[in-house]
DNA sequence: CAAAAAACCGAGTGTTCACTCAGTTTCGTT
DNA sequence: AACGAAACTGAGTGAACACTCGGTTTTTTG
């Protein structure tokens, strides 16, 4: 089983960095340095590597998150909301590329012919959906978030948001590290009541 | 000269929907009408292809962006900001594959050795955030948008949040159509004075 | 209208690809 | 040690690919 693992964290590499066609199996097998054919003894085509792959990428996002904000005190709604904003980003270096690879279109494509890609997908924006959601609800039970916003599609509203900036630091087109600052304030902005 | 317009409108729609290398010479030409050496006669290469129509796209987005907000009265900087995300994604909507294509990994790849790609998506950015920065700076010289924000970052926060939700509309997350009211309530509340 | 130039054609070429398969090695169990 | 199962191998295969090129048609021009 050492080598099966091998090969699933140099695809997570490869098809986030080169995409899915652009990979080839060829290539794969002799960064991991196993024989073509033990690609395809583990997996049964590239496609379900790649399933393989964004399975173990949304066991990953969604453990991570759910750990870090079960049985978690908080002051306020508004400094959850707050904590969820910096954890997402701070996932996302510590994960680039599989964040990098939810980014990449060819998930969304595939997941209009193979319901696995969908269903994954779903749970991982779900999972992150849902917290921020619960932040800003907790805020607004205590007062500190604006009881003015609609709470899911603030939720979206402010993931879209965390997550644009995501894109535009993996699209290296500036630094997001230089914007932090700044999206917490708009965060705040945003939220409070 | 027909034709050569012919070939890069059904490549700006091939390219956006399929990615660079799962669109094939021989399908683009079997698409647009003509024939497989037409393509190459016309461009030296596909990748050559690609940067034009990645030129086209820029010269258009530019244009109307440009054409949009020259010489137009706003009664508040506020106001200006408000219609610039407003016009961005009625954009986005009106040019669907060619703010696809620019969501598209490929094109920052590409970027990094080939010259012409960053020079092109560069012009965009730029003219895109500048619009955004001017609409800001304007709105705290008249004070409807706060001094407390800085007008650069927060006109680059602004721009990652609309994109970010072009994006999610691109990828068939979730409607963009059903999140306008609350994205432009959430850009008064985070730009206001 | 004739000659030159530009546009167009599609069969041909060499390469790369995902995937198969018949055979070999490694491992767990008794 | 013996044996069956699981893991692994890499040469082989047919399909698809970007691009070329010698030749044909269409357009421009003097």
């Amino acid at each position: 089983m050492k080598k099966k693992e091998a090969i699933l964290k140099v695809a997570t590499v490869l098809f986030a960095n080169k995409g899915f066609t652009d990979t080839s199996v060829q290539e794969l097998a002799r960064l991991t340095g196993v024989a073509e054919g033990t690609v395809f003894y583990h997996f049964k085509s590239k496609e379900g590597l790649l399933l393989a792959v964004l399975e173990q990428t949304r066991d990953e996002i969604v453990d991570q998150f759910e750990r870090f904000f079960e049985n978690r005190p908080f002051n306020s709604g508004l400094e959850m909301a707050e904590e969820v904003v910096s954890f997402y980003l701070y996932l996302a270096g510590l994960m680039e590329d599989k964040f990098l690879l939810l980014h990449r279109h060819f998930l969304y494509r595939l997941s209009e012919s193979n319901p696995g890609f969908r269903e994954n997908l779903e749970s991982i924006y779900n999972c992150l959906v849902d917290i921020f959601e619960r932040a800003i609800s907790m805020g607004q039970g205590d007062g500190s978030i604006s009881g003015e916003i609609h709470t899911r599609k603030s939720a979206l509203v402010l993931f879209t948001m965390v997550d644009g900036l995501v894109r535009f630091k993996n699209h290296n087109l500036y630094d997001a590290g230089a914007l932090f600052n700044e999206l917490m304030l708009m965060c705040r902005r945003m939220l409070q009541a």
